[in-house]
DNA sequence: TCTGGGGTCCTAGGACCC
DNA sequence: TCTGGGGTCCTAGGACCC
């Protein structure tokens, strides 16, 4: 048995940890640029504001019932994260980190008769250790522990949080309260093509041919889909971390970008952003591809979206080097006239940094004191906080950048943001 | 005024090899 | 009249995930 244990409106219970007078208030957690709400906690879901919802549209309802609105804290939910999965690591070592969120465990070793009492515990474990409140769903796949996951949330009150599949029949009848849409691998595009088909609930999906499946969703993604649901698990636990195949640094902008100096700074910020990334992973970048778009939903100009790439002939995790190609490439990209809204940098054909084949026409490259210079600006900033040494060429007014009006503190991560307690005794009172 | 960001996996089809 | 067979590698684009 495989237990998938998710986190619940994980931003939203991250920002409650820290300010405990919000419990039983609605609260909304804003996307960068303080765009779309992108997570709520039960109070503000009960309010009927939808995930994904843009924040101006919901700002009246919001404002109405007082609901707390935070600016996204990545460098408070990342720690978070981290503390949560170090609890459940703790619990079982035998686990995969899925998402910021959530981590699948293998539970092959606990008897069928303990698993709710197991999931009980990892409840109890990270709610003490770290504040977060999880809901935990146990099956024999991933597909159905997932399934399971997602009723134990719906159905709080009743499972306590945690829910067991513990057999065939117990999966039928999850798998019938379940439409084809909360499916994990049935995205908008198949749910629709399954329920022109008459297929709506999880059971009835899991009834099809592989066959079929493997015609009409995406070849061996649908083969395994049908097995998964049938309690035949075909993806596995991966343990370890890999290394990021692709390595990307986008953002919309604060207020429109139209000159190519605006951009270029921009772009040069996102270029460095994105190396210390691949530093960090220890590789290196052969492909430097950049992009800039206009508003999608801006009616006034038609929208326009173009990108380039260049390929390096020696890959580098060189902040310079890489800065250097990203102009080129921003150069011939921007179009003078354009009112750009979002644009962004994406390092990709990654390498170890061990394995970097010098190019015969470049045999100084990637430049050694380049990559010492590279190791020097990064521990600095480590040492004295992100961003205390950078490049000129990321500019330093940034009057593009993006808007985050209501970001909490980052409690955990920065020391003077750390909260002060004040403790006093206070004498009690019998009546 | 105003709508996020960062990833993975798979397939089809083209270019190429012997 | 008539022109093989069996492969690999790479990339763009589509689907999905959180």
């Amino acid at each position: 048995m495989k237990a998938i244990v998710d986190c619940n409106s994980f931003y939203a219970s991250c920002e409650k940890v820290f300010r405990p007078e919000l419990e039983g208030r609605p609260i909304v957690v804003l996307s960068n640029n303080d765009g779309c709400i992108i997570a709520r906690n039960d109070e503000a879901k009960r309010l009927g504001i939808p995930m994904g919802e843009p924040y101006f549209k919901a700002k009246a309802l919001i404002e109405q019932q007082k609901v707390s609105v935070f600016s996204s804290n990545y460098a408070l939910y990342g720690d978070m994260s981290r503390r949560v999965m170090l609890t459940l690591a703790d619990i079982n070592p035998k686990i995969e980190v899925y998402s910021v969120d959530e981590a699948f465990l293998d539970l092959a070793d606990i008897p069928i008769a303990d698993l709710l009492d197991y999931g009980r515990l990892i409840r109890e474990q990270v709610a003490v250790w770290t504040g977060i409140p999880v809901s935990v769903g146990i099956a024999r796949s991933k597909t159905l522990a997932k399934v399971a996951n997602r009723l134990s949330k719906k159905e709080k009150v009743k499972t306590s949080g945690v829910m067991v599949l513990e057999d065939e029949l117990a999966e039928k009848e999850a798998l019938k309260a379940t439409s084809v849409d909360d499916i994990w691998g049935v995205g908008r595009r198949y749910a629709r093509f399954l329920r022109l088909n008459g297929i709506e609930n999880g059971h009835q999906l899991s009834l099809q041919s592989e066959a079929w499946a493997y015609k009409n969703l995406g070849g061996i993604v649908g083969k395994r889909l049908i097995k998964e649901l049938n309690g035949i698990p075909c993806i596995e636990l991966k343990h370890g971390i890999d290394k990021k195949q692709m390595i990307a640094s986008t953002r919309s902008f604060g207020k429109p970008v139209n000159t190519l100096s605006d951009m270029k700074e921009a772009i040069a910020t996102y270029t460095s952003r994105a190396a210390e990334k691949l530093r960090l992973q220890k590789s290196a970048a052969c492909c430097v591809s950049v992009f800039m778009s206009t508003g999608y939903f801006d009616l006034r100009q038609a929208y326009e979206k173009d990108s380039r790439f260049e390929i390096l002939l020696t890959p580098t995790a060189n902040t310079n080097e890489l800065i250097a190609y990203a102009m080129r490439v921003t150069e011939k990209t921007f179009r003078q006239g354009a009112s750009y809204k979002k644009a962004g940098v994406i390092l990709s054909s990654i390498v170890d940094e061990n394995a970097i084949q010098s190019c015969l026409f470049e045999p100084d490259k990637p430049s050694p004191k380049s990559t010492i210079l590279g190791k020097a600006i990064d521990q600095l900033n480590k040492k004295l906080g992100n961003d205390t040494v950078h490049f000129a060429a990321t500019g330093l007014e940034k009057d593009w950048k993006t808007r985050s009006e209501v970001r909490s503190p980052e409690y955990s991560t920065k020391w003077k943001d750390i909260p002060v307690v004040s403790a006093f005794h206070q004498p009690k009172v019998t009546p």
